[in-house]
DNA sequence: GCCAACGTTGGC
DNA sequence: GCCAACGTTGGC
């Protein structure tokens, strides 16, 4: 069992939108970048991440989880993009923004704080942990 | 709205 | 294979 963390304008795709397509989940099209793609070729079936809205919002709303492994993008031909499906699990109590993730010495070495950029990125365990204490609910 | 950081592209 | 130019992302 892997964590990861998922990245969203929520303009653009919502945790809303990903509730509403229920337990069917919906693909996570239109990354194009290499190592958020690799990193979706490793997840697995019932991997766990955390569904974070970029932009003005800069916090974690939700747990969702892999429900499909690496397939092709719908969105495009071009077969060097791969993507993953993922489901909603729950929402979390309290949203835990970007300044709480940062304020917590723990999570000094979250990719999140380090590389902002990257859409889709890995979570270690004890991170894991730590941001469901934050949001209040089980890890 | 700006800009820093980063990734990708393409000319050489 | 290097590197300058360019485009995109996301925090501020």
């Amino acid at each position: 069992m892997a964590y990861w963390l998922f990245k969203s304008e929520p303009s653009t795709w919502s945790w809303d939108q990903q509730v509403a397509k229920g337990s069917a989940g919906e693909e996570w099209d239109g990354v194009r970048n290499y190592q958020a793609r690799n990193f979706m070729r490793d997840m697995k079936i019932g991997d766990l991440g955390f569904f974070y809205h970029s932009q003005k919002e800069k916090a974690i709303v939700g747990i969702i989880e892999v429900c499909a492994t690496a397939h092709p993008d719908s969105t495009t031909d071009d077969e060097r993009w791969d993507c993953v499906d993922i489901r909603a699990v729950k929402p979390v109590v309290h949203s835990v923004s970007l300044d709480m993730i940062k304020a917590d010495r723990r999570l000094d070495g979250m990719i999140l704080v380090k590389n902002s950029r990257l859409s889709v990125q890995p979570v270690q365990e004890s991170e894991w942990k730590i941001v469901c204490e934050l949001a209040g609910i089980s890890p």
